[in-house]
DNA sequence: ATTAGCACTCGGGGCTAGCGAGTGCTAACA
DNA sequence: TGTTAGCACTCGCTAGCCCCGAGTGCTAAT
C-alpha cells in the first residue's frame, strides 16, 4: 500500500514544498528528483497518495501539497532514522555566545530564544523556570528600616525571589534572626507546595512566643511563594512569520501574531505537557489552539540539577524545515542545561 | 494668513481623517461640517492650506490629507486649550482594576500597558523603573550555604535586586554582618553611580582586616549594580496596528511590528529624554526612528517617592485620536504614581 | 506496469473601459 | 473683493475579459 516508491515520491514532494511553498506538480518531481520514472507514473502515485490522505489539491489544476498526515509520517521517519548527529562545533559556538551574553538566568533564556530564532529563521519561544518543583534552600527575613521587612527566598536551583512587606511595629533584628533560623529549619528542602501544606498544618505552634510576628509573616510568605511561581515566556523573531508566503494574508499574520502576543496562552501552550518529555512535535491540526492549526510547534526541555525546569521551542508554518529545527533544538537543550548548571554553580 | 476659517477647515479635515483614514474632499467638509460656505470656498481654503504645508494630496484627483505639520498645530492647540479635565470616575475604575491585579511593580507596569492599549485601541508601551537615579537603602550579604553568598540590594523606591555568588572558602556569618553593616554605613543614600564612584575611590581601605573578602565582593557588587540597572519594556496590543487601513500593507505592518519587537530600540526610544518631562508627543517625521516616521508617539511619566522612574505611552498612526490618548495617559500617569506609592508604602 | 499524448480545468496576469470622487479654473454674483 | 456655480479635466479603482501556462486525468500504445 505504501511501497517504497510512494514514500520516495512523498518525500520529494515534501522537500520540494518546504523549499518553495508552492504546490508541486508531477512533472517537477520527475525532472528534479531522480526516480527513473516518467511524470505520468508520478501522477498515478500522487493520485494514490491523495487517496491515502497524504496529499491535498488546492484546486483541480494546481499541483499538490503535503497534508499534516504527510508531515507526521515524514517527521516520524526523521526521528526514527535518528541520524541527527550533533554538530559539536556549532554547539560550542553557540554556547560561547550564550555564556558571554547572559549573566542572569532570565537573560539566558531570552538570549537563547533570540539566537534560536536567528539560526532557524522561525519564531522561537522559551519559558523560564518554574519553581513549583524546586526546593527551598534558604529563607531569610531582613529588616530594612523601621517598618519594612524583606523576605528573601532562594531555591535549590539558584532562583531568588523577594518581597518587601511592612509591619506595624519594629521587630528587633535578633528576633528576625531567630524566626529566620526557625523557618529555615522547618522548611528547608521542601517544595513550594509542601511549604504551603506545612503552613496549613500549623508548624508554627511551637513558636508561640512570636505568634504575633509570625501571624504577620505567614501571608507574606504565602504571597512570596505565589510570586515565586511566576513564569515568564519569551518570544523572539515573531515577525519572521512575514517571510513566509503562506502568511502574506493579513488575517493569518494577525491571528498568528496575536496568538504569540498573548503570554498567558503561550504559557498554557508550553506547559501543557508539564515538562515531562524531551523533544515534542505537534503538526498543524494536532495543535489544540485554533490560530496555530496551520503551524508546527517543536519544543524541547532543558534541565537544571537534574530537574526539568523549562522549555524552549520553535513555531512556524507546517512546511518548516523539521530537520534543521530539530537539530538546532537538541543543541539548545544540551547547551542550556550545561550553562545553567554552570551559572548556578552545580556542576 | 491662518485666519479663523482656515483653522476651522483644517480641524474639520483632521477630525474627519482621524475617523475615516480616507482623503477628504471639499464637498465632504461643506456638507458634514457647518461652516456656512460652499464647497468652492472650502476648495480655495484647502488650496491655501496645501500651500502652507498643512495638507497633502495623495494624487491630483483625490481629496486631501493632513500633514505632520497639521497634526502638530492641532495637538498644540489641544494642549493649550487644556480642557482636558480628568474623568475621575474612569480614573478610579482603572485604579481599582490595576490595584487588584498587580501585586508586584513589574506586573503593575505590564497590566497598565495592557489596559491602556485596550482602552485606546492603539499599541501601548511601558518601561519599568530604572534604578539609576534611585538611592541605595539597604545592602546585605547573606550566606546561603558553604560556598554561596547572596547580595541583596534594596533601593529607596522599594525595588530589590539580588545576585548569588560563590566564594572559595566559607566566610563566617558574623564577618558578613560586619561587612554588611560597614557597606550600609558607607553606601546608604547614594545613587548607583555614586556608589560606583565611591568604590573606585577605595572606600574600603579602612576595612583592611577583611581585605581578602572584600576584594572578592567588590566585583559582585559592581555586577549587581549593573544588573540593577536593567530596565524592562513592555508592549501590548501590538497587533492593534492591523486594524488601521494604513497598515494593510504587509511591509509597513512588518516594519512596525519588527520595531516594537526590538526591545533595545524601544528602550532607547523611551529613554531618549531621560524621563525629564511629563507628557511628550512626537508626530510622524519628528520621530528619529525610520520605521515609525509615520506614527505618533505619546508618552507620559510616572513617579515614585517624587522621583520620575518610568514612562508609559501609546504609539499608533499619525492620525490617532490625540484627544482620547492624551486623556487616557494623564489618567495613567496619576494612577501609576498613586498606586506605586501605595504599593511601596510611601504615601 | 509504464508511458506518451491529449483534452480539459482553472487560477492569475494583463489589458481596457467606464465610474466617480475630486480638483482647479472661469465667470458671474452680492 | 470674497463667494459661488458650473464645468472640463484628472486619475485611481473596479469589473470584465481574454489568454496563458501549469497541472491533471484519461486513454491508448508499448
Amino acid at each position: 500500500m505504501m511501497d517504497d516508491r510512494k514514500i520516495k515520491v512523498l518525500h520529494a514532494i515534501i522537500n520540494s514544498y518546504i523549499l518553495s511553498a508552492e504546490p508541486i506538480g508531477s512533472r517537477t518531481i520527475s525532472k528534479q528528483y531522480d526516480l527513473g520514472v516518467s511524470s505520468a507514473t508520478i501522477r498515478n502515485e500522487m493520485s494514490d497518495l491523495e487517496d491515502l490522505g497524504y496529499l491535498n489539491k488546492p484546486h483541480t489544476s494546481a499541483g499538490r501539497v503535503p497534508s499534516d498526515k504527510a508531515y507526521r509520517l515524514y517527521v516520524n521517519q526523521i526521528l526514527q532514522a535518528e541520524k541527527l548527529k550533533m554538530d559539536m562545533k556549532k554547539k560550542d559556538e553557540i554556547k560561547k555566545v550564550l555564556t558571554k551574553e547572559s549573566k542572569e538566568m532570565d537573560q539566558l533564556i531570552q538570549n537563547s530564544a533570540k539566537i534560536l530564532s536567528a539560526i532557524t529563521s522561525y519564531t522561537a519561544l522559551a519559558i523560564s523556570p518554574q519553581m513549583k518543583q524546586a526546593k527551598l534552600k534558604h529563607i531569610q527575613l531582613i529588616s530594612i528600616d523601621e517598618v519594612e521587612i524583606l523576605v528573601v527566598l532562594v531555591s535549590d536551583s539558584g532562583i531568588v525571589k523577594n518581597t518587601i512587606f511592612r509591619v506595624e511595629q519594629k521587630i528587633p533584628e535578633d528576633q528576625l534572626i531567630i524566626i529566620s533560623n526557625f523557618l529555615n529549619n522547618k522548611l528547608k528542602g521542601l517544595t513550594i507546595q509542601e511549604i504551603g501544606k506545612a503552613m496549613d498544618n500549623g508548624i508554627f505552634k511551637e513558636m508561640y512566643d512570636f505568634k504575633e510576628i509570625i501571624d504577620n509573616i505567614i501571608p507574606i510568605i504565602n504571597k512570596s511563594l505565589d510570586e515565586a511561581d511566576n513564569v515568564e515566556v519569551y518570544a523572539d523573531g515573531v515577525t519572521k512569520i512575514f517571510n513566509f508566503p503562506e502568511y502574506k494574508d493579513l488575517d493569518r499574520a494577525k491571528s498568528f501574531i496575536s496568538f504569540i502576543e498573548d503570554k498567558e496562552l503561550l504559557i498554557e501552550l508550553l506547559l501543557s505537557d508539564n515538562l515531562d518529555n524531551g523533544l515534542e512535535i505537534t503538526i498543524g491540526n494536532e495543535n489544540i489552539y485554533e490560530p496555530i492549526k496551520d503551524c508546527s510547534l517543536i519544543t524541547t526541555t532543558y534541565r537544571l540539577a537534574d530537574m526539568t525546569i523549562g522549555k524552549i521551542g520553535v513555531i512556524g508554518p507546517t512546511r518548516m524545515d523539521y530537520f534543521k529545527v530539530i537539530n538546532a533544538l537538541k543543541l539548545f537543550s544540551v547547551n542550556l542545561t550545561e550553562i545553567l548548571d554552570m551559572l548556578m554553580g552545580k556542576s
